[in-house]
DNA sequence: TGGGCCCTTTTTGTATACAAAGTGGCGTAT
DNA sequence: ATACGCCACTTTGTATACAAAAAGGGCCCA
């Protein structure tokens, strides 16, 4: 999609593998669900050897549990589960930033406005929720990219579709979107004037408030449950 | 090897997996050495279904970089990349050890012990060397059983198998055995009497001087070849 | 002589077919 | 009536076979 690419012929397993995230992470196929191999296959119109190699793909980014002999599941994702990941988060991302704002080049700095401005185009568009992540990820990895860390950015990007689906609950329904943005925009400009600590700061409270907001709303979803 | 298990099936892909990781771990498979799938198979009498299955796996795990088309090859690690590695470790461990020390419990500390123990003797019979770093690890991750962490722990576990091929090296070729013994034996003290900010700081420069141990390792390494 | 195109060969990707493990239900024996 | 075991069915695991993409080499032409 962001892709100029010279022409690029996806495997099937490849768009197995898309299709299936999307699903798990969208709450169309729920947690603990089954995934049957067969079934799968004659849904997408493939055999079952792309639908292995893509459940096993998603074993491995944590979407699914994959059990020998057993079959695949979606995998739960605990409330706990979920903060942990944004404590994770809010562990090595401040740390990145502090690393990177020294070597952001005015390109770099661009580069990430242009993101941020589709987010916000897409924040506006209910219709663009399954972007919203993406490119929410993208912008911070912008900001990280001066810190010259492939592998921190490996594992966050990794933490980051993990909590995905808790991110776009918290967009979603606690009316997140307003704060993000401003934090957003005012993390971008503390970066461009260098200033470190502050720009640390803010981000770690913007990570560990999106932890606080999903804990609420799942608080109240199990109260209104009861 | 280590499970009491009841009676384990192991699919032929998990085996493929283990033999291939093993031997990339241990240098026997080259970096950047492509991976033929039909080769592979026949060495290990299976057919390609479970080597690409096993590939598949372990380009999850990082040791492997797949390329649709083109083929699977062990991935290089410079040593900056290794180097990324230990540094994201020294800052999530300690902040892993610091949750846990609170809540580990005699039995934990002491289950700890025993794996020291063993580490210790594998550190003693030369062709253990292969278990060494997974005893360490799980050295390690005892210690941080009490921050009830599992994320965290899963993404520390992925670190260390890739950098273990650094870690053999380090321990193998620096004389690093002495030290992370008694290093490891003051931090298990540390943590029995619940010496946080002690224990903490040890844990630290115990994973930046295996850093500094590699790095120097390689450099002397690359000045030997010229 | 050098560059580009086509064809051959190799290697990967996927479908189909078969083997093996797991699951549930029925029947029998106590 | 219940507990155990056997058998049929479902689902997964793996081999084989075929299709499609890429890599390499030779040929033609400029």
């Amino acid at each position: 999609m962001s892709q100029a690419s010279p022409i690029v012929h996806k495997t099937r397993t490849q768009l197995v593998v898309e299709v299936l995230r999307e699903k798990i992470l969208s709450g169309d196929i729920k947690a603990g669900e089954p995934l049957r191999q067969s079934a799968l296959a004659q849904e997408l119109n493939v055999s079952r050897i792309p639908v292995r190699e893509a459940l096993l793909q998603l074993e491995a980014e944590g979407l699914v549990k994959f059990e020998a002999h057993k079959g695949a599941t979606a995998t739960e994702l605990s409330v706990e589960q979920a903060s942990e990941l944004f404590e994770l988060r809010a562990l090595i991302e401040p740390d990145l930033l502090r690393k990177s704002i020294p070597n952001l080049t005015e390109k770099q700095l661009n580069h990430a406005e242009e993101v941020l401005t589709k987010l916000e185009s897409a924040f506006r568009s209910e219709n663009a929720v399954n972007t919203w992540s993406e490119l929410n990820t993208q912008f911070h990895a912008c900001l990280y990219l001066g810190a010259n860390r492939p592998q921190a950015m490996e594992v966050i990007k990794g933490l980051n579709t993990n909590s995905d689906r808790y991110i776009r609950l918290q967009l979603l329904l606690t009316g997140g979107i307003p704060r993000a943005e401003t934090e957003h925009r005012q993390l971008l400009e503390l970066c461009r004037s260098g200033q470190i600590d502050a720009a640390a700061t803010l981000l770690v409270n913007h990570i560990l408030h999106a932890k606080d907001g999903v804990k609420k709303l799942v608080e109240e979803h199990v109260n209104n449950d009861k």
